[in-house]
Parts: structure tokens; sequence; C-alpha cells
DNA sequence: GTCTATAGAAGGATAGAC
DNA sequence: GTCTATCCTTCTATAGAC
């Protein structure tokens, strides 16, 4: 598996003599797949572990009641990720968007989009539950860039504090953006309640 | 400055020709001076970056009248920093720290030496504004973390929208967990908030 | 199309003249 | 202590046998 490399030590520190044998594949073959070379190789990385990834999103925040145990669920499972892989199993691809992002606009544009697709992903989710679309947005672009940068500082630390606090705020900032629960019954019959 | 070199392209993208280079230094002085070669230089650029950055955020926070203002400032400062450097001036060691978290360990804990000095300049900033201790550090860490991460997202979206939105939501929490203000003539002797 | 061998460049590190 | 030249390794990429 090539994205648990770039994952874990980057782009730059990754070979391809590395990838070839992580993968079992022909070393000769490489580039006959890949004409690209280590670029190409790179964006279909990059694109295929942002659409796992995503997979990984959309299951945990659907297997939650609503969006707020959704988002604490996701940092949670991620703290646990973190300290069951040895600080490890953290976001596929931010280490390799930070690498490139000021080098090579080809694999900038890659983490770009598997970042957009995680917000849509995300915002589609907190639009459901009622919040405004803008917000909707918003938090979701909030939501994974806590994520993110927990995962930076509690790898750096090698421990999970900064995920669990990120995790804590999220929720409390998607709580707060959810429209007011309507009561289930009404004491005053207003007139704009009707089902 | 190499600080430079390793924020934009990282530790691995950085060779030491380039660095001695730039720091139009002799080559042949670099090992006389840092005998542990690329890893102690490695070392030396993030604790000396670490505490310039921290000078950044202590000047900024202390520039404004309170931590709200200080951090919206720092965020939308940043904001305007990422744009005017084509996206390149972000965090002087986060591409840094994720390259290394799980390959080298004395760079490591150098990243993480640097992020602890930041959270705790801007821990003691919250808890001076009377925020209690535990909770002032739960908020430092998720201010550090949610700016990080809007790093990478902006950087890899070209957008500053990332560390705008972030910003915005580090400002509400930290408005929250300050002590309720006294009101300075209070209108209604009641205890609670009407209009 | 798969693989071996290798080219060509760049990396980190060192030796030794001065 | 400063610098030049160079060693050895590793990297990406390609050529050519089969």
């Amino acid at each position: 598996m090539t994205s648990g490399l770039f994952r874990r030590q980057g782009y730059h520190a990754t070979g391809i003599k590395q990838i070839v044998e992580a993968a079992n594949a022909p070393f000769g073959s490489i580039y006959h797949f890949f004409p690209g070379g280590k670029e190409e190789i790179g964006a279909q990385v990059i694109r295929s572990s942002g659409t796992l990834y995503l997979r990984l999103i959309e299951a945990i925040l659907d297997s939650q009641p609503n969006v707020v145990a959704g988002a604490r669920a996701f940092f949670e499972g991620a703290a646990a990720q973190l300290v069951a892989t040895d600080y490890v199993d953290a976001c596929p691809i931010a280490t390799v968007a930070l690498e490139v992002a000021s080098t090579n606009d080809t694999l900038r544009q890659a983490t770009d989009e598997v970042f957009e697709l995680w917000i849509g992903a995300t915002s589609d989710r907190f639009a459901a539950a009622g919040i405004d679309v803008a917000r909707a947005r918003e938090l979701a672009v909030f939501a994974l860039a806590a994520l993110e940068g927990a995962f930076v500082i509690s790898r750096a630390a090698r421990d999970p504090e900064a995920v669990l606090a990120a995790g804590r705020e999220v929720a409390v900032a998607v709580q707060a953006a959810l429209p007011a629960r309507r009561p289930r019954r009404p004491r005053h019959p207003s007139p704009t309640t009707r089902e």
C-alpha cells in the first residue's frame, strides 16, 4: 500500500523502488503504467487515499444519530486510531499536501480536490441537519482544519490530547449551529409549527 | 534563511548544498559547526524558527485589548500574510513536523518542544484573562490545531477561507470561555438578561 | 509487457590541501 | 578553520534483452 508510505513519511522521502517493493509489483512495469513517473503515481495515490478516507468519513458520520454525535465519534475514533497505530495513522495526504503546496502544482491540485471532497461530504450532512448551507460549509471547513491541525500536534507530541480537544470544540460549534429543536409537544400553539 | 526552505518545501526536499548556498556560507564549514550533519541543522532550524514565531504570537496577542481580539487579529493577519506571500508563509515547522513525526525522533522532539512553547504562551494569556488554567490550555491546544490545519487547507486550496473560518470559530470559543463580564451599570436588577 | 541493468543526476558526508 | 575535490549512496528514469 503506497498510501501508507506517503502517510508515514511523505512524498519526497518515499522512493519509487520503495513503492514497487511495497506493492509487490514488477519494477519495469512502473513506467509503462505511469508514464508520468513519480508525479503521476503521487497524484494517483492522493486521489485513491482521498476517496478511501471519504468512505470512512461518511461511514462514521452516518453511523451516529446526529451530526454532533457524528463529529464526536469521528474525532474520538481518530484519537484512538492514532494511539493504536503508534501515531502513524492520521491523515493520508496532509504530509504530502504541505510538501507540494508551493512546489508542485499538479499534486497541489490533487490534494485540494481531496480536501474539497471531504468538506463537501461533511457540509452536506450539516446542511441535512438543518444548518444553513453557507454556514454548513464554513463549519465543515473548520472541522477539517481542526482535525488536520490536531493531527499535526498529536503526532508531534505523541499524545491524543490535541485531537480530543479539537473534537470537543468542533462538537460544541456544530451543536450551536443546529436550528433550535422543536419541542415535541408545544405548549403554545404557534402558527408556524405544523406537520 | 534556511527556515524559509523548510517552510516552503520541507525537510527531505531541502538539500545541504541548497542550505549553504542560501546562507552564503562556506560549504566546508558546515560539518565543523554541525557535526551532526543535516539532522543537527534541522533541529537548530526548527528551534530558532520556533522562538521567532513565538515572538510573533506574543506580539500580536499583546497588541490587542483582549484575548478574543488577539485571536481574531492573529488569524486575520495569518490569512493576509498567506495571500501576500502566495501561500508560502504559513507555519515554519508544520511540514517538517509531519515529515519527521514517525521517522526521526530527534527532530520530532524538536517540533514537539516548539509546539509546546506556542501553546504555553497562548495558554498563559488565556489564563491571565480569567480562564481556568486547565481550560486555558485546552483552548490554546485547540487554537493552535485550528490554525495549523487551516494552513494546510488554505495552502492546498490557495484560498484564505479556511484560516478565516478557523479564526472565527476560535474567537467564539475563547469568548465563550471568558468569565461573565460584570455589567458597568446594570439596567435591570434581575439576574437574567432581557431585552 | 515484464524484467535486468544501468545511465545520469543529486543526495549526504569526508579527506586533505592550505 | 576554510575551502575544494571527491567518495559513496540513493534517487528517478530509460534502454534493451526476452
